[in-house]
Formats: structure tokens, sequence, C-alpha cells
DNA sequence: TACTTTAGCATACAAATGTATGGCAATTAT
DNA sequence: ATAATTGCCATACATTTGTATGCTAAAGTA
């Protein structure tokens, strides 16, 4: 059994989630210093100390750089799912996590990027499907044809994304389902991200 | 476009790969000396200078592990991707996909799971497209009417699977695709392993 | 109140690490 | 024959890096 993390703690272990899943290299402690603007490496040192006894992560003493996540078997990471987004009609967006998938630590997770599990069909001609986990990365501007997660009345969409002259078009992949057009001043409305991965588990589907 | 590495540069670029991929950490001088048996740690400096050189890695001056790989597709870091496997009709495994892996390296592998990239369209009723990555478990028993990957012949496919009193049929999901029924006894026939999961990067996919 | 945990700082130090320079022998190319 | 490349070694040096120790302060707990 592991023990809670403190707010801190859980922010810096998710800084090296981050960087060993993101750049591939687990960062030294004057990387992590820097990052939270510490003056001093010994505080992430013993932040370190504090997370490892914690069992979260192992560390190789004297080792440069020699930091292990023990979290789970590497291949997956734990990611929280934020809501549920609808391929067809406007779905609700729960405040909080409704899930937690194992992400494989191939999808790439740019910074700020979060998980949405997807219902409905309007997109089944863009080969998602009602339960795929679709990457979200909230920092990209969306281009013409792309994929993108928009807010409507507190409803959340998955939709491909044509900007016209005064309007916006949020396109189904579903020949049953409609365009929705949007007025470019309609004040309720937002691009929530760019869709930039898909993910399926194929676990509990055996037939 | 890349010069010819001699015969030493590319055993230490193999263990540099071997080391990315297999721990997960870069090597320092001082690691690859050890392993080569020089006692110099000159020596590797010399060794990386020249590989970068010829561009198959990128240094970051002063940085301990700073050693990244040029090669590769970058997006499937973690864990490289073994070959295709084809959906519809069988393909061969490339095994220069990457140009040091090949299949007898899954052994290699310290995880449990491995990549495929899926060319063809017989599982487009299963919703797998060409394109998308399968992570393969091959250490899993494949049930009735899970999706395995199966090699014939020196050739790979994903199909259904479901076991017969004496034969197994591998079933495509796309009616254009007959299944194969395979005897038992038939020599040259393997399961790979279970599809777990699928990943698809929307990426370079704008339209 | 006293104690513990958390969070941060400063300083000091040994070892690890990357780098620069020069030397040497063998091979290959010009 | 000369030059360039390759492969390896040695030494020296500045940083980087991990670690140890002590100090301060705030917050929570017994």
């Amino acid at each position: 059994m592991q023990k809670e993390l403190t707010t801190i703690q859980k922010s810096i272990l998710d800084f090296l989630i981050d960087q060993i899943k993101g750049k591939g290299i687990p960062p030294t402690l004057a990387d992590v210093a820097k990052h939270f603007g510490y003056k001093n490496r010994a505080t992430v040192q013993q932040h370190f100390q504090a997370i490892e006894k914690k069992g979260y992560i192992k560390k190789s003493p004297k080792l440069s750089r020699g930091i292990e996540l023990t979290l789970e078997d590497k291949f997956f990471v734990p990611r929280p799912v934020l809501g549920e987004v609808a391929a067809g009609n406007p779905l609700t967006i729960y405040p909080d996590a409704i899930d937690t998938v194992k992400l494989p630590t191939i999808a790439k997770m740019p910074q700020d990027s979060f998980l949405l599990r997807v219902k409905g069909d309007s997109l089944k001609d863009a080969y998602i499907f009602s339960g795929d986990i679709v990457i979200v990365n909230p920092n990209l501007e969306p281009k013409n044809g792309q994929i993108v997660v928009a807010v409507l009345d507190d409803a959340a969409v998955v939709k491909r994304y044509y900007k016209k002259r005064s309007e916006i078009e949020l396109v189904s992949e579903n020949a049953e389902y409609k365009p929705i057009v949007i007025d470019k001043k309609y004040p309720s409305f937002k691009i929530v991200g760019i869709v930039v991965g898909i993910y399926r588990s194929m676990e509990k589907k055996a037939g």
C-alpha cells in the first residue's frame, strides 16, 4: 500500500512522469529545481526521498538521473479520464474525473493534454467509436479538417472543424448527423482542444 | 543523407539503442566505456562525435546522458514498432522497420508487450484500421473471439481467433475476406500474442 | 505545550560526467 | 609517399550531479 503524496510531492512526481515519458530521460535534481523555481537542489533531493519513501519512485544511488517510476508495468500509465464527450449529440462534461484508463506510454501526451471518453457514433467514418478514449491537446490552434473538442452551452462534442467566413462548422463523419453551424459571436461556444490521438483498450471486449 | 557507420560505431550505436529502448535511459560515457572494455571515456567521446557527425545521434552539450537518437519515429520512443502486420492478406514482417529490431528481439524486450502497425482493412468491422498501432501481449492465451496476431509462413496477420475441434479459424471482420482455417498440426503457424489495445495518432491526418 | 511533518534555504564535498588536448599505431585513400 | 581516417590511450579540467548536514519557518498532531 502506498501512502498519500502531498500536493507538492504529487506535482513533482507528475513532472517526473512527464519528463520520463515525454522526453524519454529522467531529469536531474537541478532540472527539477529549475522547473519549480527552487534555488537549491537539496530541496528536490528531500522531496525525492519523501516520494521514494512512499514508494512511488526508486532511486539508484550516486547515479545521475537514476530515477525509476515504480508505479506500474511501465507500459501503461494511469491517466484520469475527465469526462465524456459526444460524437453524436452533445453530452455534459463532468467536473471531476469519471474514470481512469491505463494509457500506453507510446501515446504521446503533450503537456496539459487530457483524456475524454467518446460516446456516440457520429464520427464512425473517422474511425472513432463509442467508448474510445481521445487525447485532447488544448494548446493547439485548430486547423480546418482537424477533429476538435468543443463546448456548446455546457455540453461537449467531438467533431471535425471547418472555419468559414463568418461561422464555424462542426461536421460529423456520419451521414445521419447534420453539421452544427456556429456563428463566431455565439457566446457559449469554445474550442476546448484538438484531438491528437485515440486509444482503445480491448481488454473487456472479447466478442 | 546519412553516411555509413564503421563496424565499431555501429556496435556502439546498437548499444545506445539497446540502453535507451531497454533501460529507458541513455548511458554515460563511462557506461559505454565499461561495456566495451575501454579504459577511457575519451574513446567513447570520440566515437560519439563521429556518430553524431554522421547524423545518427544528437548530443546535448554538457548534459549528462544527453544523447538522442535521430533515426526513429520519436512518436514511438518507448517501444520500437516491430513490423507491420496484415489485417487483410498476410504481410511479411519487416525486420528493417527499425534496423536493429528483428523478431527475436521480442524475447529481449523487458516488458511483455510490443507494437505492430496494422496494414489492410480486414478488421474494419472491429474498428481497427490501416495505420493503427496495435499493442500485443505475447503472454496471454487466446480466447475465442479475441483478436490475435498470428504468424503463417513468415507472414503475420491480425484476425479474430476461434478455436474449433481440430482446427483454428482466423476470421476477418470484413465480408470481403474469407476466414483462414488452420489445421492444428500446421507447422509454421504460431500465435504471437493477443491484441490488448489500439493506439492511433492523429498528428498527420488533417483531412 | 512539545513533537512531527512538510517545505524551503545555504553550504560543503566527493564522485561522476563531459570536454579538450595531445600522442600513437594501424588502416585506408589520394 | 603522404595525408586522412580510424581506434585507442593518457592526462587535465570545469561542471554537473548526488549527497550530507544544519538551519529556519509554518502547519498539523498528540
